[in-house]
DNA sequence: CATGAATGAGAATTCATTCAT
DNA sequence: AATGAATGAATTCTCATTCAT
């Protein structure tokens, strides 16, 4: 009872920090964030932020990896909400955009290689878990595609698990570009930010699907 | 005369300090970039940087700009040697992969908004030509898309100039994608980059072809 | 009763704190020794340290001491153990090697200035102590020398205490070197430690002893 | 012509970096020594000692070998300026008790093992020259005995190099003892420090000479 | 114009110590 | 009594920037 006290309290501090990383990480950048503006953040001095973590790289390392982990869930709720490919391509697609919208720091993560090399002695631990999310996002990502292959919506020659990376690789710079061209869709285009990725999605749900 | 002369080296100078940090800055990153390091790369002493640029935020700008140019070119090249809609689309394609190779880091910029307030008085005003030379890309993309309505190629239902934004948007993720998970997609999907690319534009280009 | 009960217990754990310390002390010298490491080493929290001891300072301090003690012990056994000047002078240098080797810390101790004024109002009381079993640790070493008088063995024109000051400081170095030299004697010089010690003690003994 | 007054100017820094950081180290130990203390102590900011040295090590590194080097040269003097073996033995115990009182620090370097393991790749140059200087100065040393030897003052038995080596410790022990001491020597023994030092240097030199 | 030299400000990290429980 | 948690102060080292020459 009392070690589960202590951990839910680890946790809740750990939490803390995570978010407070995050927040800022966005907003400046991870290189120009420091663990002084981290612990000013997050309300703890900055020695305790090392009670909680080794150091500033395990901090960056368990943001990516809780992003991973929730952005995996939303990918499966997708998956148990929606039965048929069509409802599932568009949830998919919304689902990430919502992603971005509450995790904007994970998302840039999902979509980063990590600049680690995974056969080394020395790489911690949290690596491997963020490939290792990483290629189970994949792997729910193609289920999606393979129920569209079932339902035979999709055109003969896409090839899997091909078209579900480039449909992964498109979205992202769709979601991207909304993002950071926000401005200019709006004021240059009279477009606003919802109805430009609607209307991404649907053109390119048609490079997919059968005619 | 003399003027002019002295125009030249410092232009001379400019670039070559240019040059040097776009080298450092791809393979490094920009924070991992000191002004030291630029300094033995260029050839000049660390000072002398200060002659040419006012501090590291505008060789940063100096760099984005340039790389805006070099790609409006890359663009314009596309249109002036391909005439139909097809061509030009796939030139298009392969110029940014061209231009992505090597121009790394502006590729980078082209697609990143800067993290600046046009509308501030102390911006400097490399950021403004910055802004300037995206629309002229956005609107040479967009003849582009023209084009492929006045050879009646496209779906009727294609909305420009949101169609070539989202074409943008979707290229850019597509090689970004293509650089980040070069080794996954090798290893785990036996696919090169360059297959993988080229299927990629195909894909697309199904998403606004007409039937 | 229940007071000596205590106090036994506050011993036994003074006593875990020091021996962890000395460990650790030895190998990685005092400056690299975080109190965390001692307090993992002794298998007490960190805190606890403080309940046992006023500050990292304090267990220097108590280490000195019982080092100090421990060495006197050592001398008193020679003293007793062997009766005429020439057995006490040799058992005398071999039980410092002996003692160098299982309290190396001590040993450095023992030779060392403590860095403390003495007649401050504020010098803890530890320091004294030091000073004390210091003073005793002479008063024995001389007590062999003068053995050596009585059995007129020592060259009339030895001073005492002087002489037996100098065979200490002597000593001292010719372990210490043995020590901190030992590659180069082995290598260098084809020596083992043990001769060199055993060749440096008779060479030693030449100095004092009558012809 | 430049070039040798900027060297000399940097020397002229270095100097004075290495001369405030042998006072600090001296005083209050190496590890008690920080970065800051040295700057303040030499009049310049910290940043500028990294101009001068690449890090602390290397302060430490250029103090050890300048105090051997220091060194070198008193020994080479006592060679010089006395031709027998008497004279040479006297001035070289002297010169040593002169040189821990000028370079207290240097004093004990040139008698530590030197930390570092000389066959590892990285070692810094420095560590090398340390080595190779402190080579010298036990040649130098091993000279003097043998012009004993020449002179038939030293007994027979004596062996070599090893003798040297054992006054080399023995006289490192009393240097040491009667710095340390010092106040006692006074006090408890009314004996000054250049007393205990002449008798000592007396006394070790009949463990050597022939009857 | 070009630069060597100098540095203030700040970065990550460590650690002895305190304190509420 | 024992300790988990928290932290202020310090440490080594870096770097963009300035300035006298």
């Amino acid at each position: 009872m009392k070690e589960s006290k202590k951990e839910v309290l680890a946790k809740f501090h750990r939490d803390n920090i995570i978010r407070a990383s995050e927040k800022l990480f966005l907003k400046n950048g991870i290189e120009n964030t420091s663990m002084d503006d981290i612990a000013r953040e997050a309300g703890y001095s900055k020695a305790t932020l090392y009670v909680y973590f080794k150091n500033k790289d395990e901090i960056i390392g368990a943001i990516t990896l809780l992003g991973m982990k929730a952005f995996l869930d939303y990918v499966r709720n997708c998956l148990m909400e929606h039965k048929d490919f069509k409802s599932q391509y568009f949830a998919l697609c919304y689902a990430l955009v919502d992603f971005q919208k509450e995790h904007p720091f994970y998302f840039e993560c999902v979509f980063s290689e990590i600049n680690v090399d995974l056969e080394l002695e020395e790489t911690p631990k949290v690596y491997y878990e963020i490939y290792e999310v990483g290629e189970e996002i994949n792997q729910e990502i193609l289920k999606i595609f393979q129920e569209g292959v079932k339902e035979d919506l999709l055109r003969r020659d896409i090839q899997l698990p091909l078209a579900s990376f480039i449909f992964w690789a498109s979205i992202y710079g769709i979601i991207r570009m909304s993002k950071e061209k926000n401005k200019y869709l709006q004021k240059g285009m009279g477009v606003s930010s919802e109805d430009f990725l609607q209307y991404s999605f649907e053109l390119l749900y048609h490079s997919i699907k059968k005619e």
